[in-house]
RNA sequence: GGUGGGGUAGCGAAGUGGCCAACCGCAUCAGACUGUAAAUCUGACCUCUAUGAGUUCGAUGGUUCGAAUCCAUCCCCCACCA
């Protein structure tokens, strides 16, 4: 096993910039282009861990607020950590808590040395800035932490996306200093809005600072319309070193992920597959659409024909229907697990393709079944 | 047989003379979800040739400029008494 941080480029597009990589943690390696299932309340909601053990699942996500919130890092720590705390002997990546910034815009009040949050569960206050986030990040014992970042919504004024890159510029200078779990490595975030100066900024000013292993590209997709997204994240990739991984933080439709990985981008994560499965959308090969839908009560095939995730092996649409009308816990499991089989299934494709070089059509198809110009949902799969 | 209460859109339930095509909830249908305040949210939901028109509030008849709302008769449901 190779020491932890170690990023090793395995395989390198000649016709885009995509690679196949694998970076070394303390819970093992990650192969890249990876999809990260996220776990946001130390479990991907609907799924067990042998069933992401199942998919060969390299690494989940974890919330330095949300769990910081509940149990509490007093309950974390008793019980020995996050990986021993949800049973998961894979890696674990950690958000520091920026995205709540964005999130929670009402229950927030940003100073320089940081965020005071209003607790979403009871209105508590607490205050959390890069050593609050470092800390816990270090008691939840995360194979990956991230730096505690400002994630300005879109749109957004250029004064007001430069303020927030000071802040995370300034936040990352502390949070490189602070102690670390052992084997714990650190990521850099790149903030700047849709603005290309800024990111530049941002991408130097984190690049120059000690301490992280690798870097991601944030504040993406957080209200801008489709057509800025690609541009910016192949900008900033550009900006990012080749030799380290690099993390296109929270975008995850699929055809933003194979553009991003043939912009250079080595890391997703999502919410998207759990949650839409929680809402009745399921992930095909050819698109998505609503099990919910009315036309498939009497619906005798699988979710997705040829697809063999335990819930297509088993059941109709019409039953998983059926379940998710009345509201049955197993419909959203079901729901759940075939469409991280159906993400697992697409990233195997796209690192096959990137392999066999033929990622250009990949491409190509996976925009057709899911870029901007296709419809959200398909009726008639 | 007697006394009392009641019949409102798929269901439940407001409304007791004009602001009522009728509050609200459920069910249903459709849409949205991108580092999860999300098993959530938004919209539609009598009919139609639909920024307008038509037909509704157990049935029929009546009072009134105007009725889901008042009166009469009838039908049905519930509770208690015989």
């Amino acid at each position: 096993m190779a020491t932890t941080g170690t990023f090793e480029i395995l395989h390198e597009d000649p016709a885009s910039k995509a690679r196949l990589g694998r970076l070394w943690t303390a819970h093992g390696p990650v192969d890249t282009p990876v999809f990260m299932p996220v776990g946001t309340q130390a479990t991907v909601k609907a799924l067990a861990p042998w069933e992401l053990e199942d998919l060969n699942c390299q690494i989940l996500l974890g919330n330095t607020y949300h769990l910081n919130v509940r149990p509490g890092m007093e309950v974390i720590e008793k019980l020995g950590g996050l990986h021993r705390f949800e049973d998961w002997h894979n890696a674990i990546l950690t958000d520091s808590g920026g995205y709540q910034v964005f999130s929670l815009t009402n229950l927030r009040k940003m100073t320089p040395d940081g965020v005071e949050f209003q607790s979403h569960v009871d209105g508590t206050k607490m205050f959390m800035g890069p050593r609050e986030s470092m800390a816990i990040q270090r008691i939840l014992g995360s194979d990956i932490a991230m730096a505690f970042d400002e994630c300005p919504p879109c749109p957004c004024t250029k004064k007001y996306a430069e303020e927030a890159i000071d802040r995370t510029l300034r936040w990352a200078a502390i949070a490189s200093g602070e102690p670390r779990a052992e084997g714990q490595l650190r990521f850099g975030i790149v903030q700047g809005g849709v603005y290309p100066d800024l990111r530049q900024k941002c991408a130097e000013g984190i690049l120059a600072l000690p301490g992280y292993e690798g870097y991601a590209i944030g504040g993406v997709s957080v209200g801008e319309p489709d057509e800025l997204i690609m541009p910016g994240v192949q900008m900033t990739v550009d900006l990012l070193p080749r030799d380290r991984p690099r993390y296109l933080m929270g975008v995850g439709q699929w055809w933003q992920i194979a553009e991003s990985v043939a912009a250079g981008v080595d890391m997703f994560d999502c919410v998207m597959p759990t949650r839409l499965a929680r809402h009745g959308m399921v992930f095909t090969r050819r698109g998505r659409y609503s099990v919910k839908a009315a036309r498939h009560r009497l619906d005798d095939r699988p979710i997705e024909e040829g697809c063999t995730c335990p819930a297509c092996r088993r059941f109709s649409r019409a039953y998983v229907r059926h379940l998710l009308n009345v509201n049955e816990i197993l419909g959203a499991r079901l729901t759940a697990l075939h469409n991280m089989y159906a993400y697992f299934d697409f990233i195997r494709r796209l690192r096959t393709a990137i392999a066999d070089g033929t990622l250009d059509a990949f491409r190509a198809e996976t925009t057709a079944a899911y870029g901007p110009s296709a419809p959200k949902s398909f009726p008639d799969l």
